[in-house]
DNA sequence: CTTAGTGCAAAACCTTTGCAACTCT
DNA sequence: AGAGTTGCAAAGGTTTTGCACTAAG
């Protein structure tokens, strides 16, 4: 957080009271990959009113800013997560194609893949995204009671 | 082409010439993922007359009669590349942060890592999805020169 | 004070849907 | 003939943008 407001400082941006909130949501829901929509409502509820379109900003600058990463889980929005430094390279996602829940598993396998594809392929590779789709417990369940 | 119409006539789908072309353009472009509004384009181009929200329904069914895998790279819209039976579990994407340019890469490492996540999570994985993000060479190149 | 950020409403996109006309089988 | 399919236009949903107003540095 407080790594954060250095950032800010040292870009030309003002480190107004929606973008600590926004942050803030980001911090209160560690695992949950939240939308635009979703932050935006989960703020409202706590009186903390913000204009959409600001969240959509804010969102936009934090991705750039290396604080927020953005993904699609195909559900037709654009979700994000924090990008903290322990997890940062190596979490990924199960992704369950029933109920559309997202699982996060943790791996680094793919690091030194990563620098083999890098050298053949002449890519600066700077990240991943390591998705599984398929189905999970409790929908397997269900699924055989039918 | 003929396999195809074989999973037509399974199915209680009928096999139009919308669908038809709709196909035929992807296998004329083998490796461009294309989206609907580019398929819509080129079809209009061959003076092949047919509606967008055709595109759009074909592309969902043959999404789910897995001749078309649907993916995201993240420009806001859906794009799809058909599954051939040679490289259906084994290749993934370098996505260029500059360009936008998506190249493709062959690799069967996962598979073993997808077991080993199946059976510690329980999920039951049908499918998994590797994009790597950063930079190809020209932009690189491009780049250096500024 | 100066420059960046916010909020609102409108606009821009991509995608889906209702329905009458149409076409494969 | 009958079921599924098409095209069009309208509607839906997410994300972006213009602009007057506000707030951070």
């Amino acid at each position: 957080m407080d790594d954060f407001r250095k950032k800010f400082r040292q870009g030309q941006y003002k480190l107004t009271s929606q973008r600590q909130i926004v942050l803030q949501t980001f911090l209160d829901h560690q695992d949950e990959h939240l939308s635009a929509e979703e932050v935006h409502s989960i703020l409202r509820q706590k009186s903390n009113e913000i204009g959409l379109a600001t969240v959509y900003r804010t969102l936009e600058l934090l991705s750039e800013l290396g604080v927020l990463q953005k993904m699609d889980f195909g559900d037709g929005r654009s979700r994000y997560e924090v990008i903290s430094d322990a997890d940062m390279h190596q979490h990924h996602h199960l992704i369950c194609l029933t109920c559309g829940k997202v699982r996060e598993f943790e791996d680094d396998l793919l690091d030194n893949l990563e620098t083999a594809i890098a050298r053949k392929s002449n890519f600066m590779i700077t990240d991943h995204q390591l998705k599984f789709y398929g189905y999970c417990q409790e929908c397997q369940a269900a699924n055989k009671k039918l």
